[in-house]
DNA sequence: CAAACCAGTTTGCATTACAAACCATCTTAG
DNA sequence: CTAAGATGGTTTGTAATGCAAACTGGTTTG
């Protein structure tokens, strides 16, 4: 049977950015993080992660909740139900299209 | 032991963009394909599928050969080497990455 | 009080992806 | 012969993107 590649053009753009599916990949298991341990876990910029951040959390896939600690401000952030869910669902189709590109 | 998520951040990006990925899967498999049977097999547009090819081409990952079959032009494209292992490597990382977003 | 530090955000820029418009050539219709 | 349409693409215009440098607002240190 022949494979249909066309698939893979439907992936979630949002997640399939690296810079972005890292993050999620580190939200979606430690469940709740800080800015400052994103940017140590993921190695990006700040300014990189800020924008990514940003765009996560205008995607509706990450809560940010901005508090301060000891009079220092701290983000933390962590995936919302939808974001676990689209997580998981890029993490299926990436098996898929790995399947799919088996030889 | 930790994840290390970071691995994410080193994929191709000239493979990863999913228009590019189709295209290589499918050169992949097929060995040789002309425009138009990549146009029906990926779905794009004849422009966007053009510029895709353009790019892979300058990246050294597809040959493009020009030829005319009763004087209409024909465009026929196949994976270089370096496109074939660059395929292989990136469908490995897909592996492994999948793998460290495993529960 | 100045310098350095902390925790991020904004800005500027170069790159990109995308489809619409375009182009050259060939075939068919009138 | 010439107009209209098909064929096989490429170029152009534009909006969106990713990135790091520069900036901001506040805090601590010397």
């Amino acid at each position: 049977m022949k494979r249909d590649m066309r698939a893979i053009l439907q992936v979630d753009r949002l997640i399939h950015e690296p810079g972005r599916l890292v993050i999620m990949a580190v939200l979606y298991f430690v469940d709740a993080a800080d800015f400052l341990y994103l940017l140590r876990e993921t190695g990006m910029t700040k300014g990189n992660l800020s924008s990514h951040l940003t765009k996560l959390e205008a995607g509706g896939y990450v809560e940010i909740e901005k508090t301060f600690r000891d009079k220092m401000p701290r983000t933390i952030c962590r995936l919302s139900r939808a974001g676990r869910a689209a997580f998981q669902q890029y993490r299926e189709n990436l098996k898929a299209a790995a399947d799919t590109m088996k030889d």
